[in-house]
DNA sequence: ATTAAAATTGTTATAATATAACATTATGTA
DNA sequence: TACATAATGTTATATTATAACAATTTTAAT
């Protein structure tokens, strides 16, 4: 378990705490208060807290959310679920899923040392709308 | 099978006789020969042919590839493989993994009805330097 | 063929996302 | 201590993407 730095820790904290994950922008007007000032402080956090696998990033949204998968140390297989509608965003943690990807192999003897997996649907209460 | 508009042609063929994966603005560099002068207009034939399937957009890249996949005539379940040295970019077809995911429920009853899973790795050439 | 709706195009401006380059300070560790 | 590594601060700029508006072309129903 690592320590963060001042700045780590302050972004970490906002993201933690936040329903839904957060875009740089927001986070740099929701941090400066605290003195971070400029969009490359946030982007060189944001790039700490991904690597030690604190943070994910969101890619078809450009925005992070906290890991509240306790297993993941480092950010190498990450799986979401995407409202299309309110865009609530939910880490899956499924071992099957987990197992499956990670000893899933192509045709073309790629050896894997990563994934993200994005799934878009209506979430329930979108759903009932 | 529907046929595009010119711009929609321009910028398929350019990304469709491409081995890898294509940025918004180099391919407007590449089509202002061709009289597309504007990143709107790019976009927007993006826009569309990843609506109707014919391109894919490398989501962790902000790049796009041609659909290689005759199966696959709207954008609703992709899987990429990419190398993190080379940044080769290989679309998985495999029906294995395409019937677990589609059909991969999480706890929330949430209804999928897109996914997007982009794997990274190193590709043979580059597994062996 | 007429015509109304839908899709596409053209254009300028600007918003949103992200990194380069350089100087300085703090932290970890031999 | 002293050296390496990590983190910070700052300005400028690169990259990716959309807003807003006007015009034209295509489609499909009458």
């Amino acid at each position: 378990m690592q320590t963060l730095s001042k700045n780590q820790q302050i972004i970490f904290d906002l993201i933690n705490k936040s329903p839904e994950p957060l875009k740089a922008y927001t986070i740099l007007y929701n941090v400066q208060k605290k003195g971070i000032k400029a969009p490359l402080q946030v982007y060189r956090a944001l790039d700490k807290l991904v690597e030690i696998g604190k943070i994910h990033k969101i890619e078809s949204r450009n925005a992070f959310i906290a890991c509240h998968n306790s297993s993941c140390q480092v950010a190498k297989a990450t799986a979401f679920s995407i409202c299309e509608i309110c865009e609530k965003v939910t880490e899956i943690s499924s071992d099957s899923l987990s197992k499956y990807l990670a000893n899933f192999k192509d045709k073309d003897g790629m050896k894997y040392i990563k994934y993200n997996l994005e799934f878009f649907g209506l979430c329930k209460k979108c759903k009932v709308k």
